[in-house]
DNA sequence: AAGGAGAATTGACATTTGTTAAGAATGTGT
DNA sequence: ACACATTCTTAACAAATGTCAATTCTCCTT
């Protein structure tokens, strides 16, 4: 269960953690199961865990007079969380729940802070976890104000065609900002080329 | 001139710089002028600095086969960097400019790293710059996906009602990713409400 | 102050995307 | 395995946004 995060740890700081201090990580972390459609947290709550995904998918989404809009997506090896209410204590206006039977490892903001101020390679792994998801909103956003619709989906086969695997068509709509008859329209044009 | 800095640090961390420390501070920056237009940063370069503005207007924008395209604004007290080009060292894909002549002050990662080692409140600040950029990165990604352009435009005008006064309108336009054309029909369709 | 460049607006039209509704296909739980 | 849910597709139409071209407006530069 705890294979996956020391393997991610050594992955994204290229040196290796010591068996004593990937001890003292795994104390902080509370393994859960979730069933598909769980939530993780819902809209309204303060998002007290962050939770690293070990096998499963989740998503991010705000639900606005009853049409879901998915902010994030989720898999094996990712860190699903709202952000803001972790690190702020606020309360979140998104919900995040499984797409598919999950394992995760949950860890509170107040356990996280002693592991990074006391273990250089955690600390590395945050500034570098944190770098990776800013460069990989800024894309986003700049992918959301200069592409068509067909084109971010083209850009999203190719960063992340396991997506298109492992989430139903009308959740990787949504996560491209369109409706699932749109998705259907564009794969049914890209079809014929 | 670099007042507005020990106000900026003193303000978004809630406790007072010393002027010991704020003196090691200044000597880790470099004043700058930029006239109205001239770049900051090209595309195709590393970006060496990040910029904290004293005074004017900034624009990172990408330029693709003729087209410019926003993916962020700044005036004074905000930073201006592609962070990715920054941190990593790579070549960025953005280009930034002066929209009115600027006084900035300019950092490189290497005089940042000790500050943020030695002290604390720098820490604290770059900790909260971070979360307040992420934070704001989340909310434009699920303003591009959930909202219409009106929206969008009526969504800016609410949080950052200053932009209109200080960019044209066709940056404004390219910021919301849409064209000029479509928000001057957006604007004259809510002035006649 | 005049001339010129850039910026904003407007209109006609094209294209993309959304909406609604229906049916087909697929998947899931018991 | 069956029945029910969900998901996906399709079509016709509506609405939003883009494109192109012409005109007006603004403001900079000299």
């Amino acid at each position: 269960m705890y294979e996956a995060l020391r393997i991610y740890i050594n992955k994204y700081t290229s040196s290796e953690i010591s068996d004593a201090d990937f001890e003292i990580v795994t104390n902080a972390f509370t393994p859960k199961h979730f069933i598909k459609r769980q939530f993780f947290l819902q809209e309204g709550e303060v998002c007290k865990y962050s939770a690293f995904i070990v096998k499963g998918a989740m998503r991010q989404y705000s639900l606005v007079n009853g049409v879901e809009n998915i902010v994030s997506l989720g898999i094996e090896n990712w860190w699903m969380s709202d952000r803001e209410s972790y690190a702020m204590l606020t309360p979140s206006q998104y919900n995040i729940d499984a797409v598919e039977d999950c394992d995760v490892l949950l860890v509170t903001y107040e356990k996280m802070v002693p592991l990074v101020e006391s273990m250089p390679i955690i600390a590395r792994m945050i500034t570098m976890m944190d770098q990776r998801h800013s460069i990989a909103m800024q894309k986003r956003i700049h992918n959301a104000i200069s592409l068509t619709a067909e084109d971010r989906f083209l850009d999203l086969m190719k960063t992340n065609p396991v997506f298109l695997q492992r989430f139903p068509q009308n959740m990787i709509a949504s996560y491209l900002g369109i409706t699932p008859e749109s998705l259907s329209r564009i794969r049914k044009k890209l079809a014929t080329k």
